[in-house]
DNA sequence: AAGCTTTGACCTATA
DNA sequence: TTATAGGTCAAAGCT
């Protein structure tokens, strides 16, 4: 990676990653998803809806858009756009410390140029299929990081965000209907917070999305705070945790992009690790074959 | 006792 | 304007 980091980039263009959401959410992101079939449903004011539409029967294997991260850097849209290429998952983004050596990317050096248009894409609520997901794994581990982009979210956030050490409050459940699966929805325990979570499970108790909705705008707690929702406790869940889908519905994950994201322990375990390493031997199978493909 | 989940009702946005 | 769907509230029960 170069001298110049994403996040000073960002920066030197301007662009506040603390910035609200709703002042950014759009500008200039749709064009670049268009390509790779996305769309952002505006509102009549012209900006996205928060809650944004999904997009109709995701091109996950076309990969028509696998676009450079440098081509991304050059690219216009990044200026306005890159807000939305922030971190999608609560957290389980850090972009702001993506730069070459606090990358948080347990992937492959080449991989940031495809995380890169996944944050983008997951900041435009893209939707992974749990075959996708799991193709996503397969390409990643054997494939050298393919060019579809949506192969490269990070399978280690995928579990992350089920278990990303955050304190999640049920608050409610819904059966909707343009999914069999019933949907719970949790909020942010931390005082202030406003960040929420959608999740679908199957009725095997099988997460099969998970979709994140506004930032955390503090730090992840201790895991001595709240042992119920720590890693430890969450082994269960992880195991439970079938990452089809991960959904960053999050415009505010800019706000998390801006935040300290303490994937401590993630991150200490990355970081240490060689590129490609991934050092989370409670992640997925297909992580733990990259990790042995990378030694 | 505190915090969490459950669940039906209510609210709001959209077609 | 109304019906419907999705999201949220809040009381009750549970751990």
């Amino acid at each position: 990676m170069s001298s110049t980091s994403f996040t000073d980039l960002l920066s030197s263009s301007g662009v506040d990653c603390y910035e609200k959401d709703e002042d950014f959410r759009l500008s200039g992101s749709v064009s670049l998803y268009q390509n790779g079939g996305f769309y952002q449903e505006r509102t009549g004011s012209g900006l996205p809806k928060f809650k944004t539409a999904q997009p109709p029967p995701l091109p996950i294997s076309q990969s028509s858009h696998h676009f450079a991260f440098s081509d991304l850097l050059e690219s216009p849209l990044l200026l306005s756009s890159s807000h939305t290429l922030i971190s999608p998952t609560t957290g389980a983004f850090p972009f702001q410390g993506f730069n070459g050596s606090d990358l948080p990317w347990q992937l492959q050096p080449q991989s940031q140029l495809q995380s890169q248009p996944s944050n983008a894409s997951s900041a435009l609520q893209e939707r992974y299929g749990v075959q996708d997901l799991h193709k996503k794994q397969d390409l990643i581990a054997t494939q050298s990081f393919g060019s579809d982009r949506q192969m490269k979210v990070p399978s280690y956030m995928v579990s992350r965000n089920s278990n990303d050490g955050y304190g999640w409050r049920k608050y409610g459940q819904k059966q909707v209907k343009k999914s069999e699966n019933p949907r719970s929805y949790f909020k942010c325990t931390y005082p202030n917070c406003v960040s929420k979570k959608i999740v679908e499970s199957a009725s095997d108790g099988q997460i099969t999305e998970i979709i994140y909705k506004g930032g955390h705008n503090h730090p992840k707690p201790e895991y001595t705070k709240r042992p119920s929702v720590s890693v430890s406790s969450s082994s269960n869940a992880r195991r439970m945790f079938n990452p089809s889908s991960v959904v960053s519905e999050t415009h505010d994950q800019s706000e998390n992009s801006s935040i300290s994201f303490d994937y401590s322990d993630l991150e200490q375990k990355s970081l240490k690790s060689e590129y490609g390493e991934v050092d989370e031997e409670e992640e997925q199978p297909g992580i733990k074959r990259l990790k042995r493909e990378g030694e």
